[in-house]
RNA sequence: GAGCGCGUAGCUCAGCCGGUAGAGCAUCUGACUUUUAAUCAGAGGGUCCUGGGUUCGAGUCCCAGCGCGCUCACCA
């Protein structure tokens, strides 16, 4: 029997987009191990709110998840943990919160023994996992949350806490190297956390009781000596020891990491071989550059939020972007964005067409899950083929239209399709939405508009006063005649070479819709004018014509 | 110092398993002249960074180099 799940998994394995190259080397490691399950990992640290980074690493991991499901056709079960490191300490107090004073007063706490400056959580720590949960969910992504505050004094990590004390000095023997020598005379792989100040401490151990589970240590003010657990969430670990032992004790198989983590991914895996584990698979994405091609960090607050790109293109325009090449180093900036919506639309477009191998290499299957939608063709007659309208042509028509009402745009996308509607094309309206938004932000600021002089002057006042006194119903031939007849009597824009041209009745030349578009638009082409009239409104029009001789839209080199 | 990535038309980039070098934009030519460009037809434009190697054959694979960018080496 021919099993359309099997089938698909046959084209998987000779697929080479990069989430099947990813889970080729899960069904290795399946097949060496025999294992029946597979966890994928993704870090949080909860010190800071969820970002674009954060969105990219699930979202990718869960294209890898998908892939892996593929290629296996779900005999091995697969979960995602999305897992928050709570108990780390607190180093700085976030400049976007409130209540600053009351946090400071909290420095070097776990984050879960912060108090929530929000009010709403028992902890900082807590309030920003529910916003991790909160975001992840408004974008469907399936996973499930894991605590470090929790898993620790659950006693879930006890058991590799106790190896790792066991094998101390096989990691000191890895950490120390890569320590300069005044940071590794101190270094310890445990951080107890103070059982009065409750802060991490940061110091060199006295002592290492494998025994009896126990770590001496002084603190440096007082210097009085405590013996701490290691077990319970008496004591926390150094982030890359801390990632080596989550490895381990949760049995983590796949967790990729920016190409800022290379070094700690190395020294992490080398832990976890020295506990006899197995590190896991994964891979190293280039980092997200800003305007300035700076790497985009959160403290820095560079580069575009999450947020922002959402204000102006689609979550799957962005689901896109973090698809592809994410071995190559991208500017995330504003100006990506509608080259990451039409490319994205084009793989939609190409999808219906594609038998089922191009399909596994086509973005939109690794961004829906293997179930892209239907593109969207607007037909520009009853029963035509139809065309994906794309947002650089809708930018340009915002542009060209100077509008901010979705309602003009959509009358232009009428005149090429009368059938089309909001309610009939919903992405395209959404689109169109965006469009205008990323016009009237981007595109519009950067407009370069022209002075009328003298003859464009009185032309354009006599247009003006010629609009005022047709109907308001005025339909686009009337105005596009009106355009003509105002336009002809002016020996600039006479053309006697046009065709049905009279030496008593003379063409009009380009040059005067050319003026029009320069001196009220601020482009050097436009729509027809006579539509964009009717369309934009005569009242509008006449308005526009008034603050361009006003000179509102010429830019003051006051500087 | 170490690591990652990039280098293809004027610009932005594609180029899959090695098989005569591609697209969009820009440029140029032509068509259309109560016309709009969200149009139609066509053209020009390349030392695929350099040098070696493998191969019948290299933009593609391997080695070395050059240039550009970023990251790490304190914390996560």
């Amino acid at each position: 029997m021919t099993d359309p799940a099997s089938e698909l998994a046959q084209f998987a394995k000779t697929s080479n987009a990069w989430p099947f190259e990813e889970a080729k080397k899960l069904v290795a490691r399946v097949e060496r191990t025999g294992q029946k399950q597979v966890l994928f990992e993704t870090g949080y640290g909860p010190s800071g709110l969820p970002h674009i980074g954060t969105f990219g690493e699930v979202a990718r991991t869960t294209m890898v998840r998908h892939a892996f499901e593929t290629l296996t056709g779900g005999q091995i079960a697969t979960r995602l943990l999305a897992f928050s490191d709570d108990l780390d300490g607190l180093r700085k107090v976030p400049d976007n919160i409130p209540n600053k004073e009351l946090v400071a007063a909290h420095l070097g706490k776990p984050l879960t023994e912060v108090p929530d400056p929000f009010g709403k959580y028992p902890s900082f720590g807590e309030h920003n996992n529910a916003r991790l949960r909160s975001f992840l969910d408004h974008f469907g992504f399936k996973y499930e949350f894991g605590s470090s505050t929790e898993y620790y004094t659950s006693g879930r990590f006890d058991a590799t806490l106790l190896k790792m004390l066991a094998r101390y000095d096989a990691v000191q023997k890895i950490m120390l190297p890569s320590l300069r020598a005044e940071r590794a005379s101190t270094y310890s792989p445990f951080l107890p956390i103070h059982p009065r100040t409750r802060i991490v401490m940061q110091v060199a151990l006295d002592e290492v009781d494998v025994a009896r589970g126990l770590i001496a240590w002084r603190d440096p003010d007082t210097g009085e000596r405590f013996e701490t657990p290691v077990t319970g969430g008496a004591c926390k670990l150094q982030w890359k020891p801390d990632w080596a032992m989550r490895w381990c004790a949760l049995g983590v198989d796949y967790e990729m990491a920016g190409k800022d983590l290379i070094d700690s991914v190395k020294l992490s895996g080398a832990i976890v071989r020295a506990l006899d584990g197995a590190p896991p698979e994964g891979f190293n994405y280039e980092l997200f550059l800003d305007e300035n091609s700076q790497k985009i960090s959160k403290s820095k607050g560079n580069g575009i939020t999450i947020e922002q790109w959402l204000t102006y293109a689609s979550p799957e325009s962005l689901a896109f972007f973090m698809y592809w090449k994410p071995r190559e180093a991208k500017k995330l900036y504003f100006d990506v964005i509608p080259r990451a919506v039409d490319e994205y639309l084009a793989f939609l477009d190409a999808y219906p067409r594609q038998d089922a191998k191009n399909r596994l290499g086509n973005a939109v299957w690794h961004i829906h899950s293997g179930e892209p939608p239907a593109p969207e063709f607007i037909a520009h007659e009853a029963g035509g083929k139809g065309t994906a309208i794309s947002f650089a042509m809708l930018l340009n028509l915002a542009a060209v239209a100077n509008s901010e009402d979705p309602a003009v745009l959509w009358g232009f996308v009428r005149r090429y399709a009368p059938a089309a509607s909001p309610e009939k094309y919903p992405r395209l309206d959404k689109m169109i939405g965006y469009a205008v938004l990323y016009f009237r932000d981007f595109v519009k600021p950067k407009k370069v508009y022209r002075a009328a002089d003298e003859v464009e002057r009185a032309a354009l006042e006599q247009l003006s006063d010629a609009l005022a006194a047709l109907p308001a119903e005025a339909s686009a031939e009337d105005i596009q005649t009106l355009l003509y007849d105002i336009a002809r009597p002016i020996p600039r824009y006479q053309n006697f070479s046009a065709k049905g041209a009279t030496p008593e009745r003379p063409g009009v030349s380009n040059d005067w819709f050319n003026m029009l578009y320069q001196v009220l638009l601020g482009e050097d082409r436009g729509p027809r004018f006579g539509s964009f009239a009717a369309l934009y409104g005569l009242d509008n029009t006449r308005a526009l014509i008034a603050d361009a001789l006003a000179g509102k839209f010429l830019k003051t080199d006051a500087a």
